[in-house]
DNA sequence: GTCTATATCTCGATAGAC
DNA sequence: GTCTATCGAGATATAGAC
């Protein structure tokens, strides 16, 4: 489903279990058994292999982050004009999330919380010189710099991106009252979703 | 603080801490003694004044929707070009989260949930005839029909402009161990949020 | 490795004194 | 109206059979 493989099909099925379960409920809010009930195992398994909830979620969380920015990374290191990068970027990001809608659920739930595992996990891989957001920051700098992009504070960027993509995931329920005829085809709505982020971002940021 | 009166002071501050609890732990994580703590009063007051933890959850729901749809319905009809009045609408709204941020997590919690209680709350405001998302997604429309901004699904525009200013507030504990220069001053961060997401859009919807 | 049974704690909700 | 004390349900976590 992910296509993150912790090496053992009984873990990684609790690891789904757990990242669907954690990103609806919370951290605080997922109850075990539903966790156990979803990977179709009983509770005793989720402490033999993950030992307790505090770890289970640290481990979904970890793991995601390294499956997603790697994945990022890999987008932003093509060569190509900003605004084609941009581009790239956004549709495999909309990608990665429509395979898997649970992930950004998860990075907002750890946000509400105050966000104190992913500041953790994001310390480390910047000083690990592992991928991550940073990189992308100091991409948005030099897009600035080389006068591809009008003049543009990065986080602001980051923020505008993040919220244009994760926020087609995260407010679908409400959407779906608001206007339920143009989302019932998931796919047909990203497509839609992925013209209009681009052109609105390359019309928004132009120098 | 939220500008939201019950008529009771003990009322109110009960109020207020649910609306901060429910925000950071959801309605399943929330805990009815964080909620009394916050207060500054006893659980069995909590059930005194409203009677479970699910009314408590939608009594709060619901005058946060009232009070917000109603003071963006002002803003929405203002007269003026579609623009202008759409960069009026942001900065309401971003005035509104920035005073009280907890009204944006509570919205995106229910959303992580399936948004159940929302979808009621929307349905019947719809049917009243009472302020709504609906009446922004026909302003968008006339707006498009008027070549006043290019050719853009109303329920995209809502999307985009949703996330753009609820991320601004959603991913900050994140964004802080990104660029926490960028985000110590919380008032000068959101004046220059709010001129970034209008010179995007204007410049993005332009015909 | 996988299960059942259970220990221990915490939750939402109520009873009843004041 | 506001409190303390407490009930029963349900939570995490563990023990121990297989």
């Amino acid at each position: 489903m992910t296509g993150i493989d912790l090496g053992n099909e009984t873990e990684n099925s609790i690891f789904e279990a757990a990242l669907d379960v954690f990103s609806r409920k919370g951290k605080h809010g997922a109850r075990m058994q539903e966790i156990a009930d979803t990977a179709g195992i009983n509770k005793a398994m989720l402490h033999y292999y993950f030992r307790s909830k505090d770890l289970l979620y640290e481990s979904v969380l970890g793991h995601v982050a390294h499956h997603f920015f790697s994945a990022l990374e890999d987008a932003m290191s093509r060569p190509g004009p900003f605004t084609d990068v941009l581009g790239q970027m956004v549709g495999v990001y909309l990608d990665m999330h429509a395979a898997n809608p649970a992930v950004a659920r998860l990075w907002i739930q750890e946000n509400l919380n105050g966000a104190p595992v992913a500041e953790r996990i994001l310390k480390q891989r910047k000083q690990s010189g592992a991928p991550g957001p940073h990189r992308l920051m100091r991409r948005i700098e030099q897009a600035v710099d080389a006068g591809e992009i009008k003049p543009t504070e990065p986080i602001q960027l980051m923020i505008t991106v993040l919220g244009m993509t994760v926020m087609s995931f995260i407010s679908q329920p409400t959407m779906k009252t608001l206007d339920p005829a143009a989302m019932a085809d998931q796919a047909a709505f990203l497509k839609r979703r992925k013209k209009h982020i681009v052109e609105v971002l390359t019309h928004g940021l132009a120098s």
